[in-house]
DNA sequence: CAAAAATGCGAGCTTTTACTCACATCCACC
DNA sequence: GGTGGATGTGAGTAAAAGCTCGCATTTTTG
């Protein structure tokens, strides 16, 4: 390897041929990424894999790393808007079935490519990703904390923060083992139900908030809500 | 890299002195796999941090992978170690004091080598290690099926296989995502106490067991949970 | 103490890696 | 139809990687 240098960014395509470079080298990358790991997704592999040659490669990828994360934007994209959708749409849908719809659709986002998508996971840190990874759980938090303002009435006193940040957590550890370690579970209904019972349960037991002015519901007293806003 | 050949395996060391070799090399894998992944920790990188030569790191391990997947092996056995011990001492605790023990018990193995922890995650399946990490989680799913045996009459109808893994999935990533993510959470107590909420009222909600009359509503009627022995 | 076994060493080999560059080809537009 | 920017090529480079092997040193054993 030779040593860091000063990667500068490289050209934007422009025309259709070679957008169709980029997609190929993306997909390549896909391809490898997740069938071998990191470390045997070469940059002279992948443009083996995707037809072209390593100098076109570097027309479009500063390096290596630069390749992973522009893979990983896209991925991160595409969960993105599938939430945002899914979320309009169950805007006033009862919290059970809210709850399950949202569930279904983090299935939905792992079952699209689970060997893909685990491998990004792991990989991205490494690669100087960590902050788009953050940057999709503070989304995911965010469309959570305003899915819970509208419904404060029907929820137990909650810190919102704090409750986002348990839930988008779990279902997402959730649904990537289900999805890799026990796709069984998938074929009948049982793991997104249960995982509904757990979340609704977690979320409404205690009762409905008694109605209040229609504000919000208070986080418990003097607590201040932590980890939530960080875009 | 030269072709990928038949790597018999190593000698175990006997002496002392060959005991103590080993372990500056496992430390020193561990301290450059936590620092700076596992691209820069390649075994010349490892035995000279370790202070010894290349040649005696081959004496031990066939190659890098087995090196990682040893430190892998050490840093699992730690844990399900901890975790037996904790499960013995609860093991007559009311549901709520066992809880929140295992999930404190969790946070404990988390922070003792945050970094380590997490590379180890990341990197293990690219390594050959997905077995030892899928031994892991089955053995605590284990302990978790006979502490609901033991403890059946204190909750609701539960499919022990599948409960195991919700709540062995969910504590796991929450505890990673606490500590790398929110490190401020534990300081006070409100993640390990809320954490703690969530499972006690997805195990108890409902009523106990014996008692035929559901206290609460549950959120779909008639949801038989049909038990399976998942191991 | 001598022979044998275990352990340690590190120069150096081969292969692979990330990446560059001089040049060929394509395409939009006039 | 020709010109200039966009796109594509791939042999080649220096660095670094994984790993071997012949030999030196230490420890155990008889």
């Amino acid at each position: 390897m030779p040593p860091r240098a000063l990667h500068q960014p490289r050209k934007v395509p422009r025309q259709k041929r070679s957008q169709e470079t980029v997609d190929a080298i993306l997909a390549a990358t896909a391809h490898i990424l997740s069938r071998q790991g990191l470390e045997k997704a070469t940059t002279n592999a992948v443009a083996r894999r995707a037809g072209v040659s390593i100098g076109s490669l570097y027309q479009y990828f500063p390096d290596k790393e630069a390749l992973i994360r522009a893979l990983n934007e896209r991925h991160t994209r595409e969960i993105l808007d599938l939430l945002r959708a899914r979320f309009d749409e169950i805007r006033a849908a009862p919290i059970p079935e809210a709850v399950e719809a949202i569930v279904r659709a983090m299935v939905e986002v792992h079952r699209h490519d689970p060997d893909l998508h685990r491998v990004l996971v792991q990989v991205t840190p490494a690669v100087g990703g960590r902050e788009e990874t953050r940057r999709l759980e503070a989304a995911a938090a965010e469309m959570l904390v305003a899915f819970f303002h509208a419904r404060a009435s029907e929820l137990r006193s909650l810190d919102f923060g704090l409750s986002a940040f348990l839930l988008v957590q779990s279902v997402e550890a959730l649904t990537h083992a289900a999805v890799l370690e026990h796709p069984d579970l998938l074929k009948e209904d049982r793991f997104v139900l249960e995982t509904t019972r757990m979340i609704v349960g977690y979320l409404t037991e205690g009762g409905p908030q008694p109605d209040r002015s229609p504000g919000r519901a208070a986080p418990r007293p003097g607590r201040p809500t932590a980890p939530s806003g960080g875009t």
